[in-house]
DNA sequence: TCTCAAAAAGATAACGTTATCTTTTTGGTT
DNA sequence: AACCAAAAAGATAACGTTATCTTTTTGAGA
């Protein structure tokens, strides 16, 4: 049987073609009675409008994109889960729009995929969505943008935007493990060119001056977010530096590899050796002992953002002016058994300790 | 500046509406000669053909959808990335298609998805490609699909298929553990509704039974494929069955439990308890020591699955009748450090070893 | 040179909606 | 009852392609 149109529902109805489109659109000036009749005919024939004609026709479209340039699979999870709820919701498609932030001509690709499929609008992550050139570029083209960005908020905005708060949860982590007496922390760097890296650092060297640490360059390494990296620098520091009692990594994935890091040199955690994390991804629940992390919800996060971006598409928020909805996710610290209190033996030189037999 | 039409290409070409449409879709009927003016005048014009009207008048359309109902996040990145590369190779564009396989009314949402955005194909992954009532469906109403199965290839196929070999893998990793001596060979099952499961699972049977190993129910528990369970079913089992020397878990997230849970109970892996894993995810080289385990290569096996699919879709392979594409993946076993040989010392209680000081 | 089938190209309608413009209906006022 | 502005509904073209059908061109053979 083939699929219903508007024509076989307006013959139904006994209306006219324009009428039952209005009746699509929820169009207010047409009257109950009427709507009803052409509600009546689109239930019997299990009538659905066709996308692909709206698109054509009318000026809106009705997919936005989603774009990711980011190898954390845990967050590309929970970023999809979190824009496709609302899409479900609101009746959009999603497509992805594949993008490598740092290959050749990619806002000629961008803005291709996003005129080759008239996408509505973008959903951009970092780093995509902290490099205005890019946005710059696809705004001017008219494509709607709804942006995930490291905080803090704000004032001059090119569109709607999520920010979360990297400082904040940097801070009251390093704040916690402040508080468990720890002095000698060190710090490994997510990648720096991320404007989420920066908040993070920012927030740990904040908490130390407020507690009148100095910072320690040689406790402070640059990174990548990935469990290699965590690894590696953690083995480093703490051969450089056995003073160290705590480390606070730039995110989870790396915090699991400083616990590895931990183990590898016979550290125990968190007796020798305290680890946060950042994200609360899982993570810091399949690294042993549990991460203490500043808590960072992806999933809502991306909601909000197709929230907004979705809620700009509509023809009557076109003429708000520059105005853009913002909207601050703060980051939660999710206190685990990755941290404890300082021990008196571990101001001793960790090469001094009673090793296990064997 | 408006998007060039067909209609500004055909002026400059100074040919046909139709001509310039036989260019756009490759037909051989064009004369090289026409063929060059035609594209010439594109090149100028910067034209690229509108997908939406495309898809309205014509048969055909441009945007594929994959989906997903699993919640293994380096499984969809993976099967996302490969997936993605295929489509922009060959010019289609792709839309995720949200399913859970446990709700009410899974087929008709689905149908209704992919109805309502004229999708040409789907690629389905597990659990959803083992679902004959949801495919069947599906390709009644004309849906082309691409599956990814589990293994063995049969030969009843409905759709191109890509199957992958866990018993082939599992019975490598079994073997391998049976090599370095081991008897006593724990097993903790996946997902039992996964096609899947019961591919390792067999493969693991076979491995013991080539080698007069008689299978224990006691060393066999049920589980999900997921780090939690994969830390309780070994805790468990290494209560009940002290002396149990290796552990194949169903996958590596699972596997990193269970040397999450030796540690927790103070046995080292691999000396005191060998951990086999399955995927070669990045889990494999998160935990410590690195996992053991068969590779199962994602990307590699939904670019397949893409490829196939799209293929399918040419117009000339519609008349091909009931014969399909089918590819089979093997899956390698990768041996890294969270297996050993049987250490005499292992034949002993566990609770009779001597323990880390304090 | 002529014929004619095959090859190449063109004319026009159609896909299923929405935009624009026009006509009809409604109901409050005089 | 007549009037008229506002509300409701209709007629028709248009979005940018491809499908169908028709016409023109080509070139091999008689």
């Amino acid at each position: 049987m083939k699929k219903a149109t508007l024509k076989d529902v307006i013959k139904l109805a006994g209306v006219s073609l324009r009428t039952g489109s209005r009746v699509i659109n929820n169009d207010p000036t047409v009257r109950p009675a009427t709507r009803e009749k052409v509600v009546d005919a689109m239930a019997k024939l299990g009538y659905t409008p066709d996308v692909t004609a709206r698109t054509l026709r009318g000026a809106k479209s009705f997919m936005i994109g989603v774009t990711y340039d980011n190898l954390n699979a845990y967050y590309i999870r929970d970023l999809l889960t979190g824009v496709l709820k609302v899409c479900q919701e609101s009746g959009y498609g999603l497509q992805i729009v594949p993008c490598d932030s740092g290959g050749p001509d990619v806002i000629q690709k961008l803005r291709q995929n996003i005129q080759y499929s008239r996408l509505a609008g973008l959903v951009m992550s970092p780093p995509l969505s902290e490099m205005p050139e890019i946005t710059d570029a696809l705004l001017s083209d008219g494509t709607r943008l709804a942006l995930i960005t490291s905080g803090p908020a704000e004032d001059q905005i090119s569109s709607p935007t999520v920010f979360f708060d990297d400082f904040g949860g940097a801070h009251a982590i390093t704040s916690y493990v402040i508080s468990l007496g720890h002095r000698k922390i060190g710090f490994i760097w997510g990648d720096k060119s991320h404007k989420t890296s920066h908040g993070r650092y920012n927030g740990y060297a904040a908490a130390l001056a407020e507690h009148n640490i100095a910072l320690d360059a040689s406790l402070i390494l640059e990174g990548q977010y990935t469990f290699e990296c965590g690894f590696e620098k953690t083995t480093r520091m703490l051969q450089a530096n056995p003073e160290v009692t705590a480390i606070f990594a730039s995110n989870d994935e790396m915090a699991a590899g400083a616990i590895a890091a931990a183990r590898n040199l016979d550290l125990k955690v968190p007796d020798d050796l305290s680890v946060a994390g950042f994200e609360d991804s899982p993570f810091a629940k399949q690294t042993w002992p549990h991460l203490t992390t500043a808590r960072l919800p992806t999933t809502e996060i991306a909601e909000a953002s197709a929230k907004m971006l979705i809620q700009e598409l509509r023809p009557n928020s076109i003429s708000q002016g520059k105005t853009f909805k913002t909207k601050v996710i703060y980051s939660q610290p999710i206190i685990r058994d990755s941290t404890a209190k300082i021990a008196g033996s571990a101001l001793f030189n960790h090469r001094g300790r009673c090793f296990p037999c064997s």
